[in-house]
DNA sequence: GCAAAAAAATTTATCAGATAAATTGCCGGG
DNA sequence: CCCGGCAATTTATCTGATAAATTTTTTTGC
């Protein structure tokens, strides 16, 4: 068992193809089984096992004779962990941020409402530490993009609902992803107030207000991804000139990642 | 190939499992893929490729010596269309509907709001459409859980927004168990006055609008749940007469199911 | 010539059996 | 008591064959 870089041959065939279909390979057919197994250099039923996964994420189907197909992304079972990270991976893109970024308008305000109801539970003392150590990375002594995802992580989990807690891993690679884009601004800072507020709000019971605070702080990057579409519009319409000036205007009113 | 319900053995065998594993069996254990094979008459492959499929939705993972084994149920892919409906086809729970409704109070507001900035687009007439369906329901001309599901799926694929658009299968699901839950209550009429105030408000692009009130929409079946569970502690820990009188109170202030 | 039926070809689905690899647990030696 | 090696168990992988489903081609009947 030779494997490359996973735990066995399955799993590196699956991430491979993950990967390959998501990235817009095979858009002009995918081969049979036969071919798989041949091109790879692997067995029959490691191909097929790689293949049923992805069958079951929603990125694959195969029927007798017909062979086995992609299916059209809509499809695709986007909040699959595997699958959102193969469509990360492929290329840093700004429409997929700012979609991104539309959900998490919607989940995180209400997460944070939900954690308000538990103020005396455990949980709460999580988004505490993850505080805290936003602001020791204010300080320097700390990593700041880890801080600010434990602090929008720990706010997920204290909602008390599976169902939000399935966002863990999709806010981390958004935040991962989101900080190679708020980078570009200069004034960019982690905006601890306005998380201190969120956690003061959620401390206090105050539903309404973590959720707007919330709400203000998500929707601040979703307008920062707006400018930088309109300005990348803008590029491409008129001369370059132009648009440079924009971008240094968007700078100006740049705030922090989440 | 003989197959009981489905497409082939691998989907049935798949099927079974999936529904087992979220049914609460193997909590004692998961038996290994000869006996698993040996037990259900089939061959190792399609064990295996079933008990693959599974492991891509986060139900079950495999270690040589060690075995299968089921994992822990917050490792689960809730969001995953057929482990939802396994969770659902279990049993009716008020607390899994509870966090469902928690999760559209997230999701479909923002679907409004995001709906209302495309007001021009084709995908609007999909909402209207299917209004005019919840209106001809009311007068009996229609299905009222039908048109009411494809309301709720029209906004969401107004937003134009592919993530928002995943949440299809789970409103679909979550309105017909909702249905199965409001129908205990005697008052339960669809509330064609708020769904259509939501309509007007993306129609003419006020997001705000739209999102208070399909906020407000989602948030009293949340009140009606609460309620219910309410009741049910109370039958719980009192006699049940109390809590009849209750559930009468209750009845007078139930809305519809979404 | 054309339509329906039959046959052929292709691809996945399933079965069977063997060997390899990984991991655990035991056991003996120090 | 700990550590290394040996044995046992279970999944991982390979191979080759047959079955089933579906499409394509050919043949047949009129």
């Amino acid at each position: 068992m030779r494997t490359v870089d996973g735990r066995n041959l399955t799993y590196d065939l699956r991430e491979t193809l993950g990967r390959a279909i998501v990235g817009g390979a095979f858009e002009e057919g995918f081969p049979t089984e036969s071919e798989l197994s041949r091109t790879h250099g692997l067995s029959r039923s490691v191909t097929r096992e790689a293949v049923k996964m992805l069958t079951a994420k929603g990125l694959l189907s195969a029927r007798p004779r017909v062979g086995t197909i992609v299916e059209p992304s809509d499809r695709w079972n986007l909040l699959d962990p595997d699958v959102l990270r193969w469509l990360l991976e492929r290329q840093f893109s700004l429409d997929l941020l700012r979609q991104f970024s539309e959900l998490r308008l919607a989940i995180e305000p209400t997460a944070a409402a939900l954690a308000a109801q538990f103020q005396s539970s455990p949980a709460i003392t999580a988004i505490e530490d993850a505080f805290a150590r936003m602001q020791a990375a204010a300080a320097g002594q700390d990593d700041v993009l880890k801080a600010d995802i434990q602090f929008h992580i720990a706010i997920l989990q204290a909602t008390q609902n599976p169902f939000f807690r399935q966002f863990e891993e999709m806010v981390r690679t958004a935040l991962h992803t989101s900080i190679q884009f708020t980078n570009r601004f200069s004034g960019h800072t982690a905006n601890i107030d306005q998380h201190g507020d969120v956690l003061e709000a959620i401390r206090t019971g105050e539903g309404d207000r973590a959720r707007a605070v919330m709400y203000r702080l998500i929707d601040e990057v979703l307008g920062m991804i707006d400018q930088a579409q309109r300005d990348e519009n803008a590029e491409e319409a008129a001369s370059s000139a132009v648009a440079v000036v924009r971008r240094a205007n968007a700078n100006e009113t740049a705030a922090g990642a989440g």
